[in-house]
DNA sequence: CTTGACTCTGCACCATGGTACGGAGTTTAG
DNA sequence: CTAAACTCCGTACCATGGTGCAGAGTCAAG
């Protein structure tokens, strides 16, 4: 007889490394299932499998998958056909890989920005001051009266 | 005598390429200074300076700068040493470079889940069942009744 | 059987960067 | 002069991923 002896949520809390509020936030957005409460008074039980479930949240989290994401990809892991979280995936690297670029972009401009900011600082810092002038000045100046 | 004629709210917001409630936000946070009314009614009025600062708080923003820390750089914008200025740029910098690991990290794993999806799909996909087992298997299943 | 620790429930709030709206007043073109 | 278009102002709301709290109930140890 190997009855389940469940886990309170501040037990499967601990276990699985997030807060009680986590768990009931991850309950109102439908990823985890809540337990019916005991018939006669008592507390909800939960099991190891709740455990991984919010592992796996928190690590498709960890990839870039925001938690409508993770919903999607836990309402395929029954399929006996993997095509749609393939396609979540490949989306997903997709866009990882756009971010990459629109980093690399943006770090070679700061770079570049440091490396101007050493060379000289003739009054106001160059960082801040051709950025400023480099977009405040794009424009002709047409405001002067009639 | 060259009396500036100022942009309304609506002319700045087109020519800064923003919208009016962004202006006005802005104003909220401090970031541009809200032209007092003219004496006698009518509308604030706004200048080219205006659409310079707006156009660098979009650049500082695509360059990874919070508005907060935008905020900051503009009020090192005056000052005649640009250390403060730098040493946010290094910082942000910084902070780039670690997301830049970080998103590499996730690009490998979510290649090779990606594999493993196309060389077989047994039952379930593999991508979250894979994951799914990983994290949920961790620790040993101590929950048999006594 | 009491005390402290835990749980249940709903609702409010946090940061971030805005967006939307209603009802007034103002300005401008025809 | 009138109507359309614009502005002003406060306030509420959006998404995202939670956090915090009050007041009630429950459970476990001593």
């Amino acid at each position: 007889m190997t009855r389940k002896i469940g886990l309170t949520i501040g037990k499967l809390a601990r276990e699985a490394g997030v807060s009680i509020e986590t768990i009931r936030y991850y309950h109102k957005r439908g990823l985890l299932i809540r337990p019916s409460k005991p018939e006669m008074g008592g507390y909800r039980s939960y099991n190891e499998g709740d455990v991984g479930r919010i592992r796996f949240i928190k690590y498709a989290q960890q990839m870039g998958f925001s938690l409508a994401e993770v919903t999607e990809l836990l309402s395929h892991a029954d399929e006996t056909n993997c095509h749609a979280t393939k396609v979540l995936a490949e989306k997903k690297l997709k866009t990882i890989e756009e971010q990459l670029v629109a980093l690399e972009k943006i770090r070679e401009t700061l770079k570049t920005l440091i490396v101007d900011c050493r060379r000289d600082c003739p009054r106001s810092c160059p960082v801040v001051l051709k950025l400023y002038s480099r977009f405040g000045h794009l424009k002709t100046p047409s405001y002067e009266a009639e």
